[in-house]
Parts: C-alpha cells; sequence; structure tokens
DNA sequence: ATAATGATTTGAATTAATTAACAGGAGGAG
DNA sequence: CTCCTCCTGTTAATTAATTCAAATCATTAT
C-alpha cells in the first residue's frame, strides 16, 4: 500500500468524517456514493474516488457501510490517537477556543493555557487554570505537548513559535494574521479568518454583478 | 477584458494583499515575483500567472509597484466597498469576532449583534449593544445587512440562516458545524475550525512516521 | 435459481492548476 | 549611447485533480 494521498483528499476528509458522523447520529447504516454525494454538494465520482484512495471500504451493489468508514476515517485522520495542546494567549480568541467542546471530542485534549497577562493569570477557563508565560517552559518539561495553539498578538507570534518549537512542540496552530514560517520540522497551519471573509465579499460582489 | 479567474487563484489573494501591506508598513516600493515568492513560500512562476489574471501591473526589469499592486488586489476583492455585517450569537466565538479589529480595517462594518440569551442581551461587546433575537427582523429592515455571520450552537443554525437569508442578507459567513446550504442565493462561507485541527494531526502524524 | 438492478472498482479521459521556459522590453552602468 | 542584466508577460509542458465509462460483483425480486 502506502500510495501518497494528495493534500486535496486529505483536507476533504474531514468534511465526510462529518457527515459520516451526522448519519451515525440518525442511525443510517449504509450510504451510497450517489446519496452522500447528493447531501455533501459534491460528485459522486469524487467521493468514490476519494475512498478509495485508502481501500475499498464499500461493497457493489450495496454501498459504504458508515460505521465502519466513519471509523477508518477517523485512523486516517489520527482521532484514534490523542494530541495534548495547549492554547498560548488567553484573549478572546483563546478563550472561545479553549471553550470549543468540539476539540475533545475530535482527540485533541487541553492541558494547559497561558498568557501574559498578569490579571488573566490565575482565572480558570473551562476548568484549566491560566498560567503566566515564565512557567511555559517547566510546565512543557513535565508534560508531553504535541500542539500549542497560538492566540497571540501578531508582534509576538514568531518568538512565541520559536520557544515553543524548541520545548518539542510537534504541531503549531498558529492564529495570528502573520505567517509563521519555522526552520525546524514543527508542523504548521496558518488560519487567516479575515482572508474567508475577503473571499465572502469577493463573491458577493461578484454575484450582485454577474 | 472578463476572462474567468478560478478560485484558487481567488483564494490565494488575501494572503497577497497581506503580504503586500506588510512590505508597504517597511516602505518598500517596489518587488519583483522572485523576492516575493521567497518570501511568501510559492513559486514565482505561479504569482507571476496569478497577477496576470486581472492585467499587467508588473514591469519588465523592475518589478510589481508594491502600492498600486495593493491597491489594485484590493479593488478585486472588494476592500474599495464597504460591507455591513451583523453576529448572530453572543457566544464565546462571536466574542471573538465582535472583537476582531481587522474586520473594520478590511472594510467590513459590524452594526449589530444579536442573541437569545436574556443575561447577554443589553450587554456591550466593543461599542455595540446585544440585542435580542425579537428585534432582528425589525432591525434588518431599518438597516442594510450585507453579510451575517452566525455563531449559534448547530441546531438553530438552519434556522437561523432562513431567517436572514429571508430578510435580504447577501452572505451568511457560518461558524457552525454543521454545513450550511439555502436554496436562496446567498453566498455562503462554512468555516470550519476543527477540520484544520485534524489536518494538523493529521500531518504531525505523517511527519512522525515518515 | 436466475435475471435484473444498483453501486463499486478501476483505469482512462478530460479538465484544471502549477511549474517551467523563453522572448523581449526597461533600467542601470559605464 | 550601448550593452548587459533583470524581470515580466506569455506560451508551453507538466503535474494534479476531477469526471466519465466499462467491467463486475452483491443484493433483491421473480
Amino acid at each position: 500500500m502506502a500510495k501518497k494521498i494528495s493534500m486535496a483528499v486529505i483536507r476533504r476528509l474531514p468534511r465526510y468524517y462529518r457527515y459520516l458522523s451526522d448519519l451515525l447520529r440518525v442511525d443510517i447504516k449504509r450510504i451510497s456514493s450517489k446519496e452522500l454525494s447528493q447531501r455533501m454538494g459534491i460528485t459522486a465520482s469524487q467521493i468514490r474516488q476519494d475512498l478509495n484512495c485508502f481501500g475499498g471500504f464499500g461493497q457493489q451493489g450495496y454501498g459504504y457501510n458508515v460505521e465502519s468508514l466513519y471509523k477508518e476515517i477517523g485512523k486516517i485522520l489520527g482521532v484514534d490517537r490523542r494530541f495534548t495542546t495547549i492554547i498560548i494567549g488567553a484573549g478572546n480568541m483563546g478563550n472561545a477556543l479553549a471553550n470549543y467542546e468540539n476539540f475533545k471530542k475530535r482527540g485533541f485534549d487541553l492541558i494547559g493555557i497561558f498568557d501574559i497577562n498578569p490579571n488573566r493569570v490565575g482565572q480558570y477557563i473551562n476548568g484549566i487554570e491560566i498560567m503566566h508565560m515564565d512557567r511555559l517552559e517547566e510546565f512543557m518539561k513535565n508534560n508531553v505537548v504535541d500542539i500549542a495553539i497560538l492566540t497571540v498578538p501578531s508582534h509576538s507570534t514568531a518568538e512565541v513559535a520559536e520557544k515553543v518549537a524548541d520545548l518539542g512542540v510537534k504541531g503549531i496552530w498558529n492564529f495570528s494574521p502573520q505567517d509563521l514560517k519555522l526552520s525546524h520540522n514543527v508542523v504548521i497551519e496558518n488560519v487567516h479568518l479575515s482572508d474567508g471573509l475577503a473571499v465572502l465579499g469577493y463573491r458577493i460582489k461578484e454575484q450582485e454583478q454577474g
């Protein structure tokens, strides 16, 4: 096996996963690519092609077994494995993310929150105490931290990223508008909320005109 | 003109826009595709190809004029035009978005916040009063609302979306994990934060293994 | 049992996106 | 003024992604 799965497919997997989860909830046991395509608004062809990348879980004349497909995609995405995360920056966005229940369900355990603001330090978010950044190094030596979620102001993002990378983090989820690039082999996902908004604006303009 | 610009290109524009903005800030007047490619981590070819979609702003032997390119991309994205927005759902995420200064800079004016929780109604976020959902209809009849930002629980997303669509919104920025589909010709951008996190998890696993 | 149906698999064909190559204009040095 | 270098616009080549279509297997009905 081990034929390489393209990133385009990978980025669609969470979406499949979500839809399958919904199907499970309403107790639908099996589904054909055709019906799934109608629900998701993509072609049946693509679904079959995508799902085939990691071995045929479908059965001709039957469709896909929702549960096993769900599990399989989960396995590929790494839901069978748990990741520990910390949030750095307990501002509005950090706070929102810390309260986001979905992450835990998906295998991401928040084990620490850090901030530099003395007024925030000592407060609790979702049962987790906000620690001062001074304690970050100590904390990361005593705990395995897989992912650092950065919700700090742009100007300090690079510095903080360097630090957590040095301390052995495996991935960084960066919410600062500044793109992050590191020499370490740390996996980085930059989130740019306002980019999405800008695209929305473009599409609205487009629709108004054409 | 009017050769169609692909969505792949459009989705890259905000990124160009950001980098150009950074260049302006440090007073760099001109830039070549080559240098920009190094900064952004994409090929120079692609940059030239992209920028060419909307007419040659570059000059041979010189490069691109940062300021005029910045303005031009802004124009395409619709930064010259302002959009009014409302946030529905004043929970953690709604609160975070309401406090996000960047949106205003990019042409998006928040003019209303709505929630159903009586404890939240009447409070202010970033100078804007939280109104009860009961007042939404009235509000939208007295104000032009271009975009509704939905940060409500999944189970009520569809209903709220229908409502704002009926009331004449042009675009919806949906933060609920549930994908949104409407019959109206309202432009929808679904944001799925946890999808990004899932991909991060996948990439970490991938790197660990090989 | 057997035929008909429905839905996957597989691989080819098409379409889209990205990268590479190149011809030629603009700027700068001498 | 002339040459040389730089860097774009553009076309061509490559690679990736998506769709189509034939072959085939499970299920269901007769």
